[in-house]
DNA sequence: GAAAATATGGAGATCATCTCCATTTGTCAA
DNA sequence: TTGACAAATGGAGATGATCTCCATATTTTC
């Protein structure tokens, strides 16, 4: 989808590099605590190179989580081949909170990549509310789900439970709330 | 609660003078886009002050919507005394949608306090998290509303809808969420 | 291998946030 | 009233993060 300009074999190398020590500092979790210069300092760059290549931190991270979106939408994807529609988004609902629940930084990026006001809608953002659209979309197809309710208010829980990930008692809390909301979307009768 | 010491009478006026000034600007949507220094410029006092009644942005914040948070606790009461039990949590979580429809600025506001990670939860947020907690707690009782899942979660979905006010479809997929989430509390059978 | 195109880096401009304290204003006891 | 003490003020400037600019370096192309 995005344009691919060939890029010269430094400026290649040199985002590799900053998208890899960024993973590094992502996975540490301390993303959001860093200057974003330094991310330029990690990777051994100047701050221009840092600016030209990811012009915002969110734009870093969502480099960072590009594969890992990816990954997920994968998942739904294969998911969806291979269980009942209703099943397969329970089994997708579930593994999103075991998935951010393992991944400390990965429900601050969600959290920030979709609260991004800044308009452009980022790529990963779009794309996962995609593959649960598509997962919804089959399950009221299927007959399992019921449909007059917006895939979108799934999205909205989703965001609710990557946003208030510091919450003390998370993981039960998130549960519960897909809980409610696949029983929720279970067609009455 | 909070220690009531006896405030000089010119650090009063400059106080509610600079609510006063944070409320229009709030309401008019802006809240956040602003220099936060500048709101001591258009209440007319020095940066100084401004710090010293409100150290950071949200402070100013919670501040703003204390009397629009006390409003809603207070209407949660009355709901519970007058309602049966399930209704009343209906009625109030429709109610919160309406109103962060109506108020712009609301929304981002609990997102806000809401996420805020500095440790010391705000006060208005305990105090809204207290009362759907009521809510729920007195429908559980009642009869009407499962008994297995955390009143947390539906403030997570109160969350969610509040952080993604932006969203094209927001009415329609926030009024679907309430929806699951108040199908998926009634209690099974 | 020379010219053109592309990318670099890091000094310093810019900008929001926040602090500090010499001065002003309010309070209260006498 | 008034004097003395406490409380509050304001705004200049420190701080520190973000971002730009462009002379130089590297890569690609022909």
């Amino acid at each position: 989808m995005t344009a691919d300009k060939p890029l010269r074999a430094d400026a290649r190398r040199n985002r590799d590099v900053l998208i890899a020590k960024a993973r590094e500092v992502f996975d540490s979790g301390g993303f959001f605590d860093l200057r974003f210069d330094d991310f330029a300092r990690l990777a051994g760059v100047g701050t221009g190179t840092l600016y030209r290549h990811f012009p915002t931190r969110e734009a870093l991270a969502e480099a960072v989580y590009h594969g890992e979106v990816a990954a997920l939408c994968a998942r739904a994807r294969q998911l969806q081949a291979t269980l009942p529609a209703a099943e397969a988004l329970a089994t997708f609902l579930r593994g999103m909170v075991d998935h951010i629940d393992a991944h400390e930084g990965l429900a601050r990026t969600l959290a920030t990549l979709w609260a991004d006001r800044s308009g452009a809608l980022a790529e990963g953002s779009r794309a996962l509310e995609h593959a649960v659209t598509d997962l919804v979309a089959a399950a009221v197809r299927d007959g399992g789900v019921r449909d007059d309710v917006d895939a979108g208010a799934v999205m909205m829980a989703l965001h609710g439970i990557g946003a208030a990930h510091d919450r003390p008692n998370w993981r039960a809390e998130a549960d519960d709330l897909i809980t409610l909301v696949l029983d929720g979307l279970r067609r009455p009768q």
